[in-house]
DNA sequence: AGCTGTGGCAGGGAGG
DNA sequence: CCTCCCTGCCAC
């Protein structure tokens, strides 16, 4: 094994290194040079080294100035260049750069230039790749990565916060223009700090904290919404009082330019601040990149986050927005205490969530902000690239194409089932990658099959080592191996992604396909292998199976070993580990059950029983609803329509239970051209944002309701923002809201006779209800399992 | 100076 | 009414 991963890793950061050397920032100094900070003895030192920017092309012959004769003294590696400095090439003699300068200079004149398109002789669909910033660019190139050695705790992180002047009365105030009144301050070393303009004004306020940051002299700044809102703010009111905003180190200023980051099918724009040999990370990123395997949260508010996470304190100060400006005057000091909390809840929500972005800091040859901001797939193609830059081999062209299977999905069974096992196949994808040899066909050096491999036994190791420390009660150094199994784990699972991924130089469609193809296959197998042992399939989904198992088979030990009987005949490198039991479960469509166990504890799942983007009261229905359906108990769940249908024909739900929550995909312009285009449909969600004139921008979430009277149906033009809404003259739509509890109602259909459906959803008060002779649907076939035949060549 | 994948359900608009 | 298509959200 050589591959740099493993070097990087396995050599110095798991058996630890000598600290002197490790990098805690960096910034491009000139074309050539990039001033390097060393951490060594609790000082920060910096010396300057020589990069080499650089692109990577397709073709040599897409370089202006190459000269076919010369072609043997190109690495067609790569040729180099950056958008503001001319191109360069590397030679075979790599460390000779200064005559790989010298020769282009010969070829061209110097100037900047605004794109690499304008210089180079290729058409728009050249394939010319730039890897990233200089810093990005240098540690590519001498292969070097930042914080190596370090642990989590030797980082010095700051934490900021900013409180303005906010009038209330004054909305049309935009980023920037109120006054900054405090600016709280904490460190990853205890230490806090609240500065205020009370006594010395804005200007002095804004002075002191650039002082201050120099003096501290911190490797990352850390905030909530920093981004979006802390910086660009500063920036702003320094601009105004022509301070120079010199927070990045040796005085430097921030560059910023808009960027934007996607969270599953969001995508959120923000500007982005790259100060000079510090990280920016925000904790808003943080939080959001977090909920998206946990589904969990309502809000990403710092306050909310905060307590969600259970380290808000009990006399923490809460203080409303539109209230500072009052307080500011009449009660500062609560003011103060405010913003203090502020910057004590961004520190711990920093060191909960940042330990995976830590420790691939260490394995990338990217920054610490860059790490936190980029996507799986820049992440795992960097890695490949490093390999290839090494071994001064040419980088292949993407394909274009698409991946065109995935996952298995099947239901089988529906209705209220149990007792329920559910097993799964241990990392289905990282697992048939390694047994299957999978490999890109354009990485000719075959680096994806060894990173795949290093990054697992990497992993491995790290885990143990955690609970190595853990037995020796070294609590802190295990969590942070534990951050570090992390990070090798969203590595691993992001590998699968990268082959399909569009735009990955080492895409390959063919591979992803086989990769799922396996897949379905592998899951075919696990079905016939438990039904021939007695069980009763329930649901299937990729590598998961829920099955009710036969009647002998009753404790948990037993379920286990029937569980392990079956990975042991699946093949090589293929395991499936049991991942628990439950009492009951409601098989209510693909993606979508509830399950109960043994404790008691309902758990809903998927997009129509959970939705969050669904009214609160319809949530509350259908789980309360599915509760009944557990126990059986009929007349519940007709009490439970009646008490619903009651609340909403008396105005008795609050506007928090019946409005929904949905976000912008698109800004406001975007959705209009698109409207007018005939690219899309009206969406009641756009037309609110417009109408209430408040900027709702890209990502972004609006609470409405639908209102008016007369007919059930929604439209475009009905929705009202959920601010809007009076108790004292409430004017929901009650038809509209009727029907969605209808709709919630037929989610009930599938498990009563027609007949009894009827029964148990309506109020018709001539006949009291009684839940005599109604029957629970509780087993029904759903889907035609005439063979599930098992030819593969497995 | 952006971007992992497919499968699946709900709900709404547009047009027949 | 129905179908088609799009968006949003979720499971894995």
């Amino acid at each position: 094994m050589d591959s740099f991963i493993n070097d990087v890793v396995n050599n110095e950061l798991l058996f630890g290194k000598d600290k002197e050397e490790c990098i805690v920032g960096a910034y491009q100094l000139s074309d050539t040079h990039i001033r390097v900070f060393n951490r060594k003895d609790g000082v920060v030192e910096s010396h300057d080294e020589l990069f080499y920017p650089f692109f990577f092309a397709s073709d040599a012959a897409l370089l202006d100035g190459f000269v076919p004769e010369e072609k043997e003294k190109f690495w067609l590696v790569t040729l180099g260049g950056s958008n503001y400095y001319q191109c360069l090439a590397i030679f075979r003699n790599w460390r000779n750069q200064r005559a790989a300068i010298d020769h282009i200079n010969k070829k061209r004149p110097v100037e900047p230039i605004e794109s690499a398109q304008k210089y180079l002789p290729y058409e728009s669909n050249s394939l010319i790749y730039n890897k990233g910033d200089a810093v990005t660019q240098y540690l590519l190139q001498s292969g070097k990565t930042l914080f190596k050695g370090m642990i989590f705790d030797d980082l010095y992180r700051i934490q900021l916060d900013i409180e303005t002047d906010f009038d209330p009365k004054n909305k049309k105030n935009g980023l920037g223009d109120d006054e900054i009144i405090i600016i709280s301050l904490s460190d990853s070393r205890g230490w806090e700090s609240v500065l205020h303009a009370k006594k010395q004004g804005e200007k002095k306020l804004l002075e002191e904290l650039i002082s201050l940051v120099a003096t501290m002299n911190p490797d990352v700044i850390e905030g909530h919404n920093i981004f979006s809102f802390d910086l660009p703010y500063l920036q702003r009111r320094c601009e105004k009082h022509g301070v120079p905003f010199a927070i990045g180190r040796n005085g430097m200023l921030p560059k910023t330019y808009p960027a934007s980051i996607r969270f599953a099918e969001r995508t959120i724009d923000y500007p982005y601040f790259d100060i000079p040999g510090r990280h920016v990370i925000d904790t808003l990123f943080l939080v959001q990149s977090y909920d998206i395997s946990k589904r969990s949260m309502q809000s990403y508010g710092l306050k909310s986050v905060a307590k969600h996470f259970g380290f808000a304190t009990p006399d923490r100060t809460y203080v409303d927005y539109n209230d500072i400006s009052t307080l500011w005057e009449n009660n500062h000091e609560k003011l103060l205490a405010y913003a203090l909390d502020d910057v004590r809840e961004t520190r711990a929500l920093a060191s909960l969530l940042s330990g995976s972005n830590f420790y691939l800091t260490q394995m990338l040859p990217y920054t610490y902000a860059m790490t936190a901001r980029i996507g799986q797939a820049a992440k795992i193609e960097v890695l490949i690239v490093r390999e290839y830059l090494r071994h001064k081999q040419s980088i292949p062209k993407p394909t274009s194409g698409k991946q065109s299977s995935g996952g298995y999905t099947e239901v089988f069974l529906k209705g209220v089932l149990g007792p329920i096992v559910y097993a799964d196949v241990e990392s289905l994808y990282p697992s048939i990658m390694l047994s299957y040899n999978i490999c890109p066909k354009s990485d000719e050096l075959r680096v994806f099959p060894e990173v795949l491999n290093d990054l697992k036994e990497l992993r491995f190791k790290a885990k143990k080592r955690s609970q190595e420390e853990k037995n020796k009660g070294n609590i802190s150094l295990a969590n942070n191996f534990d951050a570090m199994q992390s990070s090798f784990k969203i590595l691993i699972n992001a590998m699968y992604g990268y082959l399909g991924y569009n735009m990955g130089i080492f895409n390959d469609f063919i591979e992803a396909d086989k990769v799922t193809s396996t897949g379905q296959s592998l899951a075919r197998k696990m079905i016939t292998e438990f039904e021939s042992r007695g069980c009763k399939i329930i649901e299937v989904d990729t590598d998961g199976i829920l099955f009710v198992p036969p009647p002998e088979i009753s404790s948990e030990e037993e379920e286990k070993k029937l569980v392990d009987t079956v990975s042991s005949v699946m093949p090589q490198g293929i395991n499936i580990g049991y991942d628990g039991r439950f009492k009951k479960m409601i098989s209510y469509m693909k993606k979508n059950y509830a399950l109960l166990s043994y404790d008691g504890v309902m758990t809903l799942k998927g997009s129509s029983l959970t939705s969050r983007s669904g009214e609160k009261f319809g949530k509350e229905f259908v789980r309360r609803g599915f509760e009944t359906l557990l126990t059986e108990d009929i007349a519940g769940l007709h009490n439970l329509f009646t008490e619903y249908k009651n609340k909403i024909v008396n105005h008795e739900l609050d506007v928090t239970d019946f409005s929904r929550t949905e976000s912008l995909k698109n800004s406001v312009e975007q959705y209009l051209e698109d409207v007018k285009a005939g690219k899309r449909s009206k969406a009641i969600t756009y037309e609110i944002a417009i109408k209430s004139g408040l900027h709702i921008t890209k990502g972004e979430r609006i609470t409405y309701y639908v209102t008016g009277s007369g007919g059930a149906t929604s439209s475009w033009d009905r929705g009202k923002l959920a601010s809007e809404w009076k108790k004292e003259r409430p004017d929901e739509n009650t038809q509209f809201y009727l029907k969605r509890l209808d709709e919630h109602c037929q989610k009930f259909l599938p498990f009563f006779k027609p007949q009894d459906y009827s029964a148990i959803f309506s109020s018709d008060t001539l006949f009291s209800f009684s839940p005599e002779g109604i029957e629970l649907q509780k087993e029904m076939r759903h889907t035609e399992t005439t063979s599930i035949n098992e030819e593969s060549s497995l």
